[in-house]
RNA sequence: GAUCGCUUGGCUCAGCUGGUUAGAGCGUCUCGUUUACAUCGAGAAGGUCGGGGGUUCGAAUCCCUCAGCGAUCACCA
C-alpha cells in the first residue's frame, strides 16, 4: 500500500468491477428496498444538487444491501419539456433562428437528436460519484413504454370524469408561447403607474388601461357605503363608451384605489372569477402574440404597452384621465424568460384534484407515508388542502403529444390511450384532429414510481411498489411529491413510497444560495477529481440533517480527504501488522476490551443513526470511532517502540486479530459513506469478495 | 395575508422523545513528531444556547411573548 491514499488510481477501476459484478441487482428475498431515483435532466450535467442526492440515497442503498434486504435503486432522466425546449431554443438563436423556422415535427426530432447527444454525460458523472444503482433497469421519461403508461393513466382519469377541458384565465407567456401552471412563474416586484378613469357615474384606478375595451362590469364592494345604490345601475366605458353594470363582489377591496374596480375577465384572474361568479361575458383584446385585438380600429396591432402608452395619451385628451399615481407592486413573470406573462383566457386541459387530494390527505393521515422531518409533512398537508385543478396542457413541442382528437365535424374531443382512434366517439365522424398540445412534465413524471417499476422487469411491480423512500429536494415538494402521491394512489391504490425524505439545497460556504451570477457555483465533477468522490460525498453529509440546507466549501471536502488518507494509513498500519493467526485471544487485555466495546457501541449508534435517516450523525459516528478511538487511542497503545534490527514498527502481543477485526467493521460501517476507499482496502486486506456485497456488523 | 422554519463558541453546524462539567469540523494559540499517516500527534483558549416570562426537582430542549432573519404560497385592480 502507498503511504498517500490517492483516489485517482483506483476510482474508475473499482466502479467499472462492481458494474462488472452485478451488485447493483437487487437480491434475495424478504421485504425489499427501494429507491426511485429522482431522474435528473437528460441533457444536462450533473450540478451540485445532484450530488447530494446521489450521496443520500447510496448511503441508504449501500446499507440496506449490506442488510441483505432486496435492494433496487431505479435510475432515469428526465425529457423536462419546458427547460429543455427551451435550452434549445436558446442555442438556435445563437445561430440566428427560432422555433418558429421549424414545423413541429422537425423541431421535435432536433430536440430528440440534442437530447441524445448530450445523454450519457448524466450517467457517466452518476458513475463517478459512486451511484450503485441498477442500469439494468434505467429509464427515459420519452421511452415509449413509460409513454404509454401515461396516455393510459391519462384515458384512465378521462373516463373517471377527472379530466376536463376548461376555459380558464392561465398565465401564458406570449414569447414562449404556451401557459404555464400555477407553479412554474416568478414574480418581480416594479413601479408603474395607477390610473384614475372616469366611468361616468364611477372612478376605477387601473394599471392596465389598455383593457378597458375587454371591461364587462365594474365591481365595488358590497360593504361599501360610498356606492351602495350605484350597484345594479351602469358605468361607461371611456373612449367607446359602452355602457357596463355595476356589480357587488367580496373579492373587492374597498380601500383600494377608489374602491371600484373594472372587470375584465379575459385579461385577470381575480376579474375572471369574479366574471364567472356574476356570469359575465369574456371579451378578449389581445391576442396570443401580445398585440391588440378587437379593440377600436386604431389600436389593433400594437403591442401592449405601446397600446397602453396611446390609450392613456386618449385619455387625458378626452379628459376622461382623472389622475395618475405612481404604485409599487409585484407582477408576474414567465420563469423561463422573465418577461411578463399575459393572463389570457384559453382551453386547457385539466385535472379536478379534489378527490386525489383528498387520499392522499388520508394516506399522510394514516401514516401509509410517512415524513422523517415533520415539517415537510405539515408543508405537504397544508399543500394539499389548498390545491387547484392542475392545467396539465403545455402549447410546446418537446413532450409527449396529449392524445387527444377533436372531431371536425361535431368539434367534440375522443380521448385514447394513445391509439389514433378511426372515428369520432360522440358523432362516429371520421375526421378528427390530434391536439398539438403536449403534457406538463410534471403530469408524466408524477407517474414515474410506477410507470418506471411496471415496465422494468417482469415481477418488479409487485415486488418493489410500494417503493421505500423519496428523496429529493424539498423545492419541488408541492409541483413533484404531492403529484406522485395523487397520481401514484390513483393509479395503483397505494402509495408510491412508504417515506418522503426530503433534502434540502446546497449553498456556498457562507450559506449563500449557489447561483451562476454570483460565480458561487460548485461543480461537483471537479470537485470529485480534486478530492475524490469519497471526500466529495462526505463533505455533502457532514455537519447538517438531509432535510435542511448545507454551506458546503472546498475546506470541508478536503477535510474529507484526509480522513479517507486516515482511513488509508490505519489499514497499512493493521495490515504491516497482520498476524498469521486472526483469532482472537480469550485473554485480550483492558484496552482489547475497551476498543471491542467502542466498536460495539458506535455499530449500534451508526445502526440506529441510518434507521433514523440521520446521517450526518451516522457520519460523525463512524468519523469519531476510527480517528480519536481506534488510531488515537488505541492504536498508539498497542504499538512497541521502534525495532532498529528489524527496521519496523510492531504491535503488542495478541493486538493483531484485534486491529484486523476493528478494521474489518469500520470498512463495513463507513463503507455506504466512502464506498470507493474503503472498497479498496478491503482488497488489500486480501478479501476475495467485494465489500459492497458484504454484510452489515451484527449491531 | 397564509404556511413552514431559523437564532447554540470567530465560521459552518449537531444536540433524537427535557436529566451528569453543552459537542464536532474548520479557524486561532502553544508544544511535539526521522520509525502507519505533516493528508500527523499532544494540549489550550473560546459559548449569559437571540431577549423576557412560565411549566418542572431539573429547560438549549416543552409553553407564552417580544425581537431579528429566512423559505414557500397568495394578493397587489
Amino acid at each position: 500500500m502507498d503511504p498517500q491514499y490517492n483516489h485517482e488510481k483506483f476510482e474508475s477501476n473499482i466502479y467499472k468491477e462492481w458494474e462488472k459484478s452485478g451488485a447493483f441487482a437487487p437480491t434475495g428475498n424478504g421485504k425489499p428496498f427501494t429507491i426511485i431515483m429522482p431522474p435528473p435532466n437528460a441533457n444536462d450535467p450533473l450540478h451540485i444538487g445532484h450530488a447530494r442526492f446521489v450521496a443520500i440515497e447510496d448511503v441508504l442503498v449501500r446499507y440496506h444491501r449490506m442488510k441483505g434486504e432486496p435492494t433496487l435503486w431505479l435510475p432515469g432522466s428526465d425529457h423536462a419539456g419546458i427547460e429543455t425546449q427551451f435550452v434549445f431554443e436558446k442555442k438556435l438563436s445563437k445561430d440566428g433562428k427560432s422555433r418558429f423556422d421549424y414545423d413541429r415535427e422537425t423541431l421535435y426530432k432536433m430536440i430528440w437528436d440534442y437530447v441524445q447527444d448530450n445523454t450519457g454525460v448524466m450517467e457517466s458523472q452518476l458513475k463517478k460519484l459512486g451511484a450503485s444503482c441498477d442500469w439494468s433497469r434505467f429509464k427515459f421519461t420519452l421511452d415509449p413504454e413509460i409513454v404509454k403508461v401515461v396516455y393510459g393513466i391519462f384515458k384512465k382519469l378521462y373516463d373517471d370524469g377527472l379530466i376536463y377541458r376548461g376555459e380558464r384565465i392561465v398565465n401564458y407567456c406570449p414569447r414562449c408561447g404556451t401557459a404555464y401552471s400555477q407553479l412554474e412563474m416568478d414574480s418581480v416586484e416594479r413601479d408603474d403607474n395607477l390610473y384614475y378613469l372616469d366611468y361616468g357615474t364611477v372612478t376605477i384606478a387601473t394599471t392596465r388601461p389598455e383593457t378597458i375595451f375587454a371591461d364587462v362590469a365594474v365591481a365595488v364592494s358590497p360593504k361599501s357605503k360610498k356606492y351602495a345604490n350605484l350597484v345594479g345601475k351602469t358605468a361607461k366605458i371611456p373612449l367607446i363608451n359602452r355602457t357596463v353594470p355595476v356589480i357587488a363582489d367580496n373579492l373587492v377591496d374597498n380601500e383600494f384605489g377608489t374602491g371600484a374596480l373594472k372587470i375584465t375577465p379575459a385579461h385577470d384572474a381575480t376579474d375572471f372569477e369574479i366574471g364567472q361568479a356574476h356570469k359575465l361575458p369574456l371579451i378578449s383584446v389581445i391576442d396570443e402574440k401580445g398585440r391588440m385585438t378587437g379593440t377600436p380600429e386604431k389600436y389593433i396591432g400594437m403591442k401592449v404597452l405601446e397600446a397602453r402608452e396611446e390609450v392613456v395619451k386618449n385619455l387625458e385628451g378626452a379628459g376622461l384621465l382623472v389622475k395618475t399615481e405612481k404604485i409599487h407592486h409585484t407582477v408576474s413573470t414567465c420563469y423561463r424568460d422573465h418577461g411578463l406573462l399575459e393572463p389570457t383566457v384559453s382551453k386547457q386541459w385539466f385535472v379536478k384534484v379534489d378527490s386525489l387530494a383528498k387520499n392522499s390527505l388520508k394516506a399522510i393521515a394514516s401514516k401509509k407515508v410517512n415524513f422523517p422531518a415533520d415539517k415537510y409533512r405539515k408543508i405537504a398537508v397544508n399543500w394539499l388542502k389548498n390545491l387547484k385543478d392542475w392545467n396539465i396542457s403545455r402549447q410546446i413541442v418537446w413532450g409527449m403529444r396529449i392524445p387527444a382528437w377533436r372531431c371536425q365535424k361535431c368539434m367534440e374531443w375522443t380521448i385514447t390511450d394513445g391509439s389514433t382512434p378511426e372515428k369520432c366517439s360522440s358523432c362516429k365522424h371520421t375526421t378528427l384532429t390530434q391536439d398539438e398540445d403536449r403534457f406538463d412534465t410534471w403530469f408524466s413524471s408524477g407517474q414515474w414510481p410506477f410507470a418506471t417499476l411496471q415496465t422494468t422487469k417482469e415481477g418488479d411491480f409487485e415486488k418493489f411498489y410500494p417503493t421505500t423512500v423519496m428523496n429529493t429536494g424539498y423545492d419541488i415538494l408541492p409541483i413533484w411529491v404531492v403529484r406522485m402521491l395523487m397520481l401514484g394512489i390513483y393509479a395503483t391504490g397505494k402509495v408510491p413510497f412508504e417515506t418522503v425524505l426530503l433534502h434540502g439545497l446546497v449553498r456556498d460556504k457562507d450559506g449563500l444560495k449557489i447561483s451562476k451570477s454570483k460565480g458561487n457555483v460548485i461543480n461537483p465533477i471537479e470537485m470529485t477529481e480534486k478530492y475524490g468522490a469519497d471526500a466529495l460525498r462526505m463533505g455533502l453529509l457532514w455537519g447538517g440533517l438531509v432535510e435542511n440546507d448545507i454551506a458546503l466549501s472546498e475546506e470541508k471536502i478536503n477535510g474529507q480527504r484526509k480522513f479517507a488518507n486516515k482511513v488509508w494509513n490505519v489499514a497499512r498500519f493493521v495490515t504491516q501488522n497482520k498476524s498469521a493467526n486472526l483469532q482472537m485471544s480469550k485473554s485480550i487485555n483492558e484496552d482489547d476490551k475497551w476498543i471491542l466495546e467502542e466498536l460495539k457501541k458506535t455499530t449500534h449508534e451508526v445502526t440506529k443513526s441510518l434507521d433514523e435517516y440521520r446521517l450526518n450523525e451516522a457520519a460523525k459516528e463512524i468519523y469519531e470511532f476510527i480517528w480519536n478511538k481506534f488510531a488515537d487511542i488505541y492504536i498508539e497503545k498497542v504499538k512497541l517502540p521502534y525495532n532498529k534490527e528489524q527496521n519496523k514498527i510492531s504491535v503488542r502481543e495478541g493486538a493483531g486479530p484485534v486491529l484486523y477485526h476493528i478494521l474489518d467493521s469500520t470498512l463495513r460501517l463507513l463503507h455506504p459513506f466512502m464506498p470507493f476507499v474503503t472498497e479498496q482496502i478491503w482488497k488489500e486486506m486480501g478479501n476475495k469478495d467485494f465489500l459492497i456485497t458484504s454484510s452489515w456488523p451484527a449491531h
